[in-house]
DNA sequence: TCCTCTCTAAGCGAATACACTTAGATTATT
DNA sequence: AATAATCTAAGTGTATTCGCTTAGAGAGGA
């Protein structure tokens, strides 16, 4: 029996993924986490052959916590489970250790499939995940340690950046940020412009989309 | 046995829940649909008692399919079942004529609990959903026949305020969105303000996020 | 030590957005 | 026929953002 560990903080998903797999007897359930705070105590108790990992959570999301997973576990087995599709959502969890991709929108068989090939060491991506992922992965990682120049994702920024592009989505004028951060409005215009450059956007709105789609806000 | 039909664009979900009430011998499914545009279409050749209604799908999103189904079938009983607790949901689910309001974060015992309560005529909301609603509409709906004046949602907004903020959040300028629409700039600079004003936000970034949250954005 | 990155700051100008106001044309509603 | 809502447009002015550029201080790596 394959011990399976699930990362989410939808009951509703555990609970399915659960009834899903009550029927067969090569994977088993041994644990849940509503979220990924909770992952890496349990695995200093439990034995755990694969986890899957919900990104999108509140607090710690799944790409901290895979990070914080592989650094005390190198050898954990760790597929990410997400409603999307998105690229920058796939390499980051690439980069941080996952060796798994399964969209939510998938069926039993799939999952069991997953599960399974994981399990014996291989990586699993599904659907359209593979394809687009395999061929860029393969090709950069011959080339250097990156997997995706032309994207840009949060680590891309700078802290004092990620600070201002979210004062910015509150709202906040120039002024507004300067003075919250004791720092002269200058200064912060200049990493607003850095802000655009890097993320190749016009403007504010695209700045705001940015920070909306990398769940920066809260 | 209670006839269930489930709309949700996430095949996980579908599976998930059909797993969780096959132990059961009260609900049934009898249909899914992973997009609104199927839901009548069924309806019309199958009999259903209760309806598991997502919110957020691609191309006809659960209010909108909630509308069409009403209209067609004034007496269906439709449970919105969504991620999100958010009150413009809540609200625009009410307003056209779901019965049910269920997160997804909830289990087994609750979704049967929401179905049973449905089928017999009543409405059924999960959690925090129905202290919040619940004061707030037999409050409002003793005065007068909309649900929550201070909050703003899509459709307090006319189809041009629709428009243009979503040319906003795509990053356009007002003299694009003159040339884009054949109008003066001023025009847009006043339903801009007006945008600002109706939604009680401060600037550009504000205007972006509501766009964001009323999933006004492809 | 040199190089790079980050944070800091600013000069300068142009473009854009925001504030307050008025108002005509059209359409729907009562 | 009157009222209300919407879309249209603009005058006038201020605030803010955006573009291009330079540059010093400090931290950290090669």
């Amino acid at each position: 029996m394959i011990k399976l560990l699930l990362v989410d903080d939808h009951k509703i998903i555990r609970d399915g993924i659960k009834s899903m797999l009550s029927d067969t007897d090569i994977v088993e359930v041994v644990g849940e986490c509503e979220n990924g705070k909770q992952v890496v105590p349990f695995l200093n108790s439990n034995e755990v052959d694969v986890i899957f990992m919900d990104i999108n959570m509140p607090e710690q999301n799944g790409i901290e916590t895979t990070k914080e997973v592989i650094e005390n576990f190198p050898a954990a087995k760790i597929i990410a489970l997400t409603m999307h599709n998105q690229e920058s959502y796939i390499t980051k969890m690439l980069k941080v250790g996952a060796v798994g991709y399964v969209l939510k929108n998938t069926g039993v068989d799939e999952i069991l499939d997953a599960i399974t090939t994981v399990n014996k060491g291989h990586s699993y991506f599904s659907g359209d995940v593979s394809e687009i992922m395999m061929s860029k992965y393969m090709k950069t990682s011959s080339e250097n340690n990156y997997i995706n120049p032309g994207m840009s994702s949060t680590e891309d920024l700078t802290s004092r950046e990620q600070e201002i592009i979210i004062l910015i989505s509150n709202e906040l004028t120039n002024n507004e940020i300067a003075e919250e951060l004791h720092i002269s409005p200058r200064t912060v215009d200049t990493h607003r412009r850095n802000l655009l450059q890097k993320l190749g956007v016009k403007n504010t709105a695209g700045l705001v989309k940015f920070a909306v789609k990398n769940n920066m806000l809260g």
